[in-house]
DNA sequence: GGCCAGGACACCA
DNA sequence: TGGTGTCATGGC
């Protein structure tokens, strides 16, 4: 069995559990790739302070960013921790996006090649900032690896040690998948990720044990 | 009071 | 390449 189809029934297992759970938490695209910078290495519960306090000062898409002075998004961002790294980053994807290209929108219609190397090559977008960004704000298929992807396939031992992680952060495609299906699956993992206890792969009491018998019996040999 | 949270980067060996 | 220090707030 591939790892490929592995995930698969992953996700169809997961679906019957959450279903669908529109993701991103964000109105716009412009506030998915905001978000993004926010919460690297950061609660969302302290991000959800960030973006409140820029929403407040209209500064939540990237034009009004650009155009906003270092201080003042220092302020408004403060509680979201790393907040002079988090400003620099999010005044120079804001204006280098801005000043070549006018919107996110015109960006994302240069192709999927592309941005990926133009995002990869500003400042304070790393792999899992890049990964959101494609899939969320710009609706191409892509499949998030962040730490709660890591941390649940860890746990029910699709990988099986830190040094298999760092090779499959590196993979950049490894699905077929639509994008509602993208989006949904990383949802889904976040959810599970959360509620979970930090058994390995499941303890008896865990509340997601009918995937666990499932995942025993038909996925791990 | 310590630990962790939806990372990324610079620096060093 | 791989390991380590740094950036910082807020909740538990």
């Amino acid at each position: 069995m591939t790892f490929d189809s592995n995930i698969l029934l992953i996700e169809r297992l997961l679906y019957d559990e959450f279903g669908d759970l529109n993701w991103w938490p964000a109105n716009t695209s412009d506030e998915v790739v905001i978000g993004a910078i926010l919460t690297q290495n950061t609660s969302w519960g302290n991000v959800e302070k960030a973006i409140s306090n820029l929403r407040e000062e209209n500064l939540l898409d990237l034009k009004s960013i650009s155009e906003s002075s270092r201080e003042n998004i220092l302020r408004l961002i403060r509680p979201s921790g790393f907040y002079n790294q988090k400003a620099d980053r999010l005044l120079v994807i804001s204006t280098k996006i801005i000043s070549e290209f006018g919107s996110l929108d015109k960006l994302s219609k240069r192709g999927m090649e592309f941005c990926i190397k133009y995002l990869s090559d500003l400042k304070g977008v790393g792999k899992e900032t890049l990964d959101s960004i494609l899939l969320y704000a710009m609706d191409m298929p892509r499949f998030v690896v962040d730490k709660y992807t890591i941390r649940y396939f860890l746990r029910i031992g699709l990988l099986n040690s830190e040094r298999e992680s760092r090779k499959f952060e590196k993979i950049p495609e490894i699905l077929d998948y639509n994008v509602p299906r993208l989006k949904n699956l990383h949802a889904m993992i976040v959810e599970i990720s959360k509620k979970n206890c930090k058994s390995k792969p499941f303890c008896e009491s865990c509340i997601m044990r009918n995937i666990c018998k499932y995942y025993k019996e038909r996925i791990l040999p």
